[in-house]
DNA sequence: TTTTTAGTGGTAAAATGTGGGAGGAATATT
DNA sequence: AATATTCCTCCCACATTTTACCACTAAAAA
């Protein structure tokens, strides 16, 4: 079964780095808690990543399509896949997320939490605004470019 | 039994040059620890790799498969396996890696271990750091090489 | 108010990582 | 050829970190 994850949330990471999830979004989880979770770098932002476990697998699947023999394959992967490690909750529904991939995405405490359907985006706080700000111009230029012939 | 391998690891090598892998890749290698692991250069980068017996195995059939009356893929075969070495595990679950190899990588004491689902890849950290870093256009471009046609 | 659920932090036991020593093999040196 | 030296491997033991678990406070619901 797969899951849909919807809305933001904000959290804390304690002091050895596990992050507390609100409710509303461990409900969410429930369905794909027992097979665990993947988290890792973003490939192009400054946030982490979480998969359910078979959500990931799949994307690896898709990744081991490619030919190891082409060096642009392997180095794709090998930048896609930096910072990833598995993790799980505790009993009290906090991610173990290991220091060093925290860091990679500058987290401290204050945490963002954005759902992108079969995936979810964990920031930090005051990154994660800084990315979500922009002008009007840009915000309209930026609309268009990537809905441009959808009529909603 | 075959095996996937997932995440990135830190490790560290000690004086000896033995290199501690941490439990949970040590997890992921279990269904194949009795066979034993090749380790050989990288093709490519500045980088070993570490294979389980029998996935390189076959590769070395795919290899087979050439023609041995062609100069082109007796070359390849010479430069795909230099540096190979059949290496263990010792008790604690650490690489005995013979000293002539890991030099080829540049690996003293920093150590990267980056999965590439059947086999991983093992790096100087400093190294891996150069290698996993581009700018974001370069990124862009790598992306859609690759995955084309693919929509995420 | 009482009861249940959520959030926070701490502790203690077990697993993990580190290091060293000794025997043996292979290579280098005289 | 004999000796010396380096390198590799196997082994054991200790210290540290990690993680699982528990307990307390706060908040919400009944």
């Amino acid at each position: 079964m797969s899951a849909i994850f919807i809305g933001t949330f904000d959290c804390k990471a304690d002091a050895k780095g596990r992050i507390m999830l609100p409710v509303a979004l461990r409900n969410q989880m429930a369905p794909v808690l027992q097979e665990g979770f993947f988290v890792k770098k973003s490939y192009y932002s400054d946030c982490l990543e979480l998969y359910p476990a078979k959500e990931w697998l799949r994307v690896m699947e898709e990744l081991d399509e490619k030919s190891r023999f082409e060096e642009d394959n392997l180095s794709f992967r090998r930048m896609y896949t930096a910072g990833l490690r598995q993790v799980e909750l505790d009993a009290t529904g906090r991610l173990l997320i290991p220091k060093t991939i925290t860091s990679l995405a500058g987290i401290v405490k204050e945490v963002k939490i954005a759902p992108m359907g079969k995936y979810m985006e964990i920031w930090d706080l005051a990154k994660y605004n800084e990315s979500i700000y922009a002008p009007k111009e840009k915000k309209k230029t930026l609309a268009n470019k990537v809905m441009s012939g959808k009529k909603e």
